[in-house]
DNA sequence: CGGTACATTGAAGGGGCTCAATCCACGTGG
DNA sequence: CCACGTGGATTGAGCCCCTTCAATGTACCG
């Protein structure tokens, strides 16, 4: 598991400030208390690596695919391209999220990711992840409700860009990275380098390039953020939070059921 | 599981013509193979039901649940309000679908989901989900696997609103409706009636009601669609297909391993 | 030094919004 | 039977947010 990013990408500062070992384990730990056990087992996923080189897909669109991969080192962004060139892009991906979900649950991949810088990612094949479900139900049902983290994400992103203005969304999307980093410990308290182009952000808050460069302009006019190379420094999280309507409830914590119960 | 249904809503004609006794089971047949065995345990899942009400929450957002609800007769929408009030309907429920995801797997329940009808829905514990797991992986993982669908079809009305004008929205919009109907057997070959007024269905693609009232009226012109009273007639998928840039493939079948390994 | 990728800024146009009026179906009560 | 209220659909006029098109700047890199 050693680090083969050339230094453009997210690295894994993580375990140095006392976390665990792999940002998979601290997002899920994050997310639900989990045995010293759990977490073991978690690492051990990361077993088998494989790197994937800037702008290379991890996933296709329409292949198909036994597993999945969880993206360790690095960032990604999972986008569909329409007929005309159009773009959307769906989601970014960081470290300790699921390559994989939604897409390739279904007999052709729906859509495509691709790395945004030098990656590392572990295989996971479905059957492993059933198999959990079977000795570890809690960490198994901690990983599945991931997944509805992952859906809430699509479901804030929605809103965005279906009833926010340009302001706000841009704002919401400047929330939503750093609480998201800091979970996985890329981010500090209120800064964090920002893993997207102005085209990337522009086409996941279905925004024109340029106008993401004036909206960008007008949050730095107005103080709440500084950005200067690619680093971005939130000034006034309660004053961008207020301004973007930004709830973290959906990258909080799960209701998980003790142990599970006859059924059937 | 008595109909008390007043008329206006979703029935459930399924049965009738050599489907399933339950929407739920009549979808995840749609999506994997199902052992009979397995079929049965589904139909099992509605032993309990509870009426909802038009109007009425199913979920209400920030409460605390242990459980899920299938929906088995009628129609709702899940969806966010913004401070000032505006509305993105995050998505519509019809027979067969989970209420409860991804929301109520947070320790508060991040939307709301409304019945537009009166309605019939069973609990579904979490811990009987997990259950499902030890006992029946196989359709333990179908019915996981079907959130996957659930958050393609989030990722859909993104690309919908993110990147689609309003014409080819509306036409998604209409495209998507006519093939989950089918898929629980409440539509025919090309039409259905209509769950969802202009107001709701504005709300769920960033659109004002006057202009989905315009949109439908071009579509209307343009001979793609009929609609008379509630009810929707396609008159020319392969058109209006082409306009959507529409691909069904995000609510077809999935890839499930055929039995789960040993990990950990 | 030229090429590429990315960010920025300006000008002009348009797609969809806001605001408002109208219409229609329906239910309810006098 | 009609008056009235309500919820929903329709249509029009004006406007604005954001897009498109285009030019310029700038850092990096072969």
């Amino acid at each position: 598991m050693a680090s083969v990013l050339s230094g453009t990408g997210l690295g894994q500062p993580a375990s140095a400030e006392g976390g665990w070992s792999t940002p998979l384990a601290r997002k899920l730990a994050w997310f639900a208390e989990l045995t010293p056990d759990d977490l073991k087992i978690v690492d051990d996923l990361h077993a088998t690596t494989r790197a994937v080189r800037r702008n290379r897909d991890i996933v296709s669109e329409g292949r198909q695919y036994e597993m999945m991969f969880v993206l360790s080192e690095g960032s990604a962004v999972r986008y569909r391209i329409l007929r005309d060139g159009r773009r959307q892009v769906l989601n970014i991906l960081l470290p300790g999220d699921f390559v994989g979900f939604p897409g390739c649950f279904f007999e052709n991949a729906l859509y495509a990711v691709t790395a945004l810088t030098n990656a590392v990612v572990s295989p996971v094949p479905f059957s492993v992840l059933l198999g959990l479900f079977e000795r570890h139900p809690r960490l198994a049902a901690t990983i599945f409700w991931s997944f509805a983290c992952e859906a809430a994400i699509y479901a804030e992103h929605l809103v965005d860009v279906g009833r926010r203005s340009a302001l706000e969304r841009v704002a919401h999307f400047l929330l939503e990275l750093l609480n998201r980093l800091r979970i996985v410990g890329l981010a500090d308290e209120k800064s964090y380098r920002m893993p997207l182009t102005q085209e990337l952000i522009a086409d996941a808050l279905g925004l024109s390039v340029p106008h993401v460069s004036r909206t960008l302009r007008q949050l730095r006019e107005d103080r709440l953020v500084t950005i200067e190379e690619q680093r971005v420094v939130i000034n006034d999280i309660e004053g961008l939070s207020a301004l973007a309507d930004f709830e973290q409830g959906y990258l909080g914590r799960f209701r998980i059921p003790a142990s599970p119960e006859g059924a059937g």
